[in-house]
RNA sequence: GGGCGUGUGGCCUAGUUAGGACAUGGCGGCAGCCUCCUAAGCUGCAAAUCACGGGUUCAAAUCCCGUCACGCCCGCCA
């Protein structure tokens, strides 16, 4: 309702300003804490018509009408420059209302158009670490977000199954058994280490690498065999981690469908005829604007890189979706400019990027092939444990099922939230005790006030209070802390809004967080079930739709809301 | 050397795109609140030269210039 309350504020502003002869390119609103929402256009005017912007505010709202009927907005003030906004009886009653079927609205279903992103696609040779932890989460809450804006999201986790480093591990499998009693992933991790240090000591082994990844790129069956073995297995280890952290992918691709397919030729010709390439041998690069190195495309040898594959794949994403959306680290910006560029000169849409800085440890930068990183998996299990611990000493009432499935949907809620609610562009040094810290105002404290309000409207219910009656009179709900609960859940459908449009999934995490610390307020001061019982209804409305919007903010993050805890 | 990003109370962090009303929260510290719907909650207190130095402006955490610190990138790797 928030969005609707904006926008017609913005028309009355306009019109107010040009009763009163002013120009304004912007209405100049803000979210403020002293109204609803307020305009600080009279600064912007001050100079240009030479009056105070006290004056100029005062003047404008004088001029301002706010219609008589069908209107959200209660009043306009001039307070000093400040010209703020009030909502009105109608607007709480309104956002209830639109809360009674739940709040998918009707741009909830793919009418926006097709959006693919592209997230996590960490090199198959060992299990996820935090690092890519990052990626995923932060992929996964756009993906969420951009369904529930309109959106129709498709998931891609690109297979780089072309590099050396996967070479490395086909070539270690011929030599090294898996351990079976392994995770897949963790196998396969352990086979690369372990081929990795032999192939260091003798660099004479690099030959069969070689070896391995020209027959692979030329499509010798026996080979493409052994890769798909391996990578498939650790694709499956891959994806039985996401899972856990609820997170799927609709599609994986493979890289080396675009050489094999033939794509990759068909982007080279095509750049070729654009005239940006220059030749260095029988190499190929491609001259990019604005960047002083060329980037090669093509190899002395002929066979593809890494630079050429990706711009394939990129234009076929591009033939079939209005909206590309990429979740890179840091170090792939460079990479991301010359994607930009490439596909510039290929007269194709170019993707949007989500950069997010890096996660390092105490101990220095992660490395899978060094060993030194904390698997997805290992965190997982721990953060469960401590989330048991917890729920052990609140709920020894609750069977051991139970009590397991709340520890798992608290823990994995707490470690997706940890990660999503800072801002990609912030460097993080992961601390494992500061991760596990079940923090109290993340997922968890989130988590609780859904249960809170799930534990009134059971009791209600057993009390026979009988179904929640959304025709309740909204307007007994006179208390600041109702109506501020009431205003924090008309916000959701605007912070969505911003989030798709800004590509801030942090966003969402801070609407969580000040929803919950809304409603906690609303139940401190406001008795529910034990209030008269025309108080008691529409109180009774309020928690419901509470509980709606709690549950939806949740499962925007990713996390499960329980409904006790 | 060049490019990108970050620097906000003891620690972590929002706000920087679009400059404006007392800089957002958390952790930790101190002091309180369970005869009342789950205390994973709530209330209060202490704690900030918004890295540093200039500049623009009626107004700067936010814009401009410079400096410093940290991270990442600058492969016929992926």
């Amino acid at each position: 309702m928030f969005r609707e309350f904006k926008k017609e504020v913005e028309q009355v502003l306009k019109e107010a300003l040009e009763k009163a002869s002013y120009e304004s390119k912007r209405p100049e609103l803000e979210e403020s804490e002293h109204a609803d929402i307020s305009s600080r256009v009279a600064f912007l005017l001050a100079q240009a018509y030479k009056k105070s912007p006290a004056i100029i505010a005062a003047d404008i709202v004088n001029h301002i009408q706010i219609p008589a009927e069908n209107t959200l907005i209660s009043d306009a003030a001039a307070v000093g420059p400040y010209i703020n906004f009030r909502v009105n009886d109608s607007y709480f009653h309104k956002t209830l209302q639109q809360l009674k079927e739940g709040t998918e609205t009707e741009t909830t279903r793919g009418e926006k158009g097709k959006v693919i992103i592209e997230h996590t696609s960490a090199n198959p040779d060992g299990p996820l670490h935090i690092g890519h932890l990052r990626n995923a989460i932060i992929g996964d809450v756009l993906v969420r977000v951009l369904k529930r804006a309109g959106y129709d999201v498709e998931t891609h986790y690109y297979v780089n199954d072309m590099g050396r480093q996967i070479a490395v591990v086909v070539w270690g499998a011929e030599r090294i058994a898996f351990d079976e009693t392994k995770k897949a992933d963790h196998a396969v991790a352990d086979v690369y280490i372990a081929a990795n240090r032999m192939v260091e000591e003798n660099s004479d082994l690099l030959k069969d690498v070689g070896e391995l990844m020209r027959k692979y790129e030329a499509g010798d069956a026996a080979v493409v065999k052994k890769y798909e073995t391996v990578v498939n297995k650790c694709l499956s280890g891959i994806q039985a981690s996401l899972q856990r952290l609820n997170i799927r992918h609709d599609l994986f691709v493979w890289e080396s469908e675009f050489v094999r397919g033939g794509a990759v030729k068909e982007v080279i010709e095509a750049l070729k005829q654009s005239g940006n390439i220059k030749f260095d041998g029988s190499a190929i690069l491609l001259k990019l604007e604005g960047i002083e190195k060329a980037l090669v495309i093509q190899r002395t040898d002929g066979t593809s890189l890494y630079t050429a594959r990706d711009l394939a794949y990129h234009r076929w994403k591009s033939s079939t979706s209005d909206r590309i959306i990429d979740v890179f680290g840091k170090d792939h910006e460079l990479v991301s400019q010359q994607l930009t560029k490439a596909l510039e000169i290929l007269r194709v849409k170019a993707p949007e990027f989500v950069i997010f800085e890096f996660v390092s440890l105490p101990t220095g930068s992660l490395s899978t092939r060094a060993g030194r990183y904390i698997s997805v998996d290992e965190l997982i299990e721990k953060i469960e444990e401590r989330a048991y611990k917890e729920v052990e000493k609140r709920r020894e009432d609750l069977d051991e099922v139970k009590k397991r499935e709340i520890a798992r949907e608290v823990g994995i809620g707490a470690l997706r939230y940890d990660m999503v609610k800072v801002s990609p562009d912030k460097h993080i040094t992961f601390d494992f005790e500061d991760a596990l810290d079940i923090e109290k105002k993340g997922a968890p404290f989130i988590q609780y006030s859904h249960a809170r309000a799930c534990s009134i409207l059971r009791t209600a219910e057993a009390r026979g209070f009988g179904v929640t009656d959304y025709d309740a009179p909204v307007s007994l709900l006179t208390e600041r802390s109702e109506k501020e609960l009431i205003k924090k859940l008309s916000k959701l459908e605007y912070v969505v809004e911003e989030a798709t449009t800004a590509l801030k999934p942090h966003l969402l995490a801070k609407y969580a967080r000040e929803l919950a610390e809304s409603f906690n307020l609303f139940y401190k001061y406001c008795p529910v079930l034990n209030a008269e019982d025309e108080l008691r209804k529409p109180r009774l409305v309020l928690v419901d739709a509470a509980k709606t919007v709690l549950s939806d903010v949740l499962h925007l993050l990713g996390a499960e809301a329980p409904e006790e805890m």
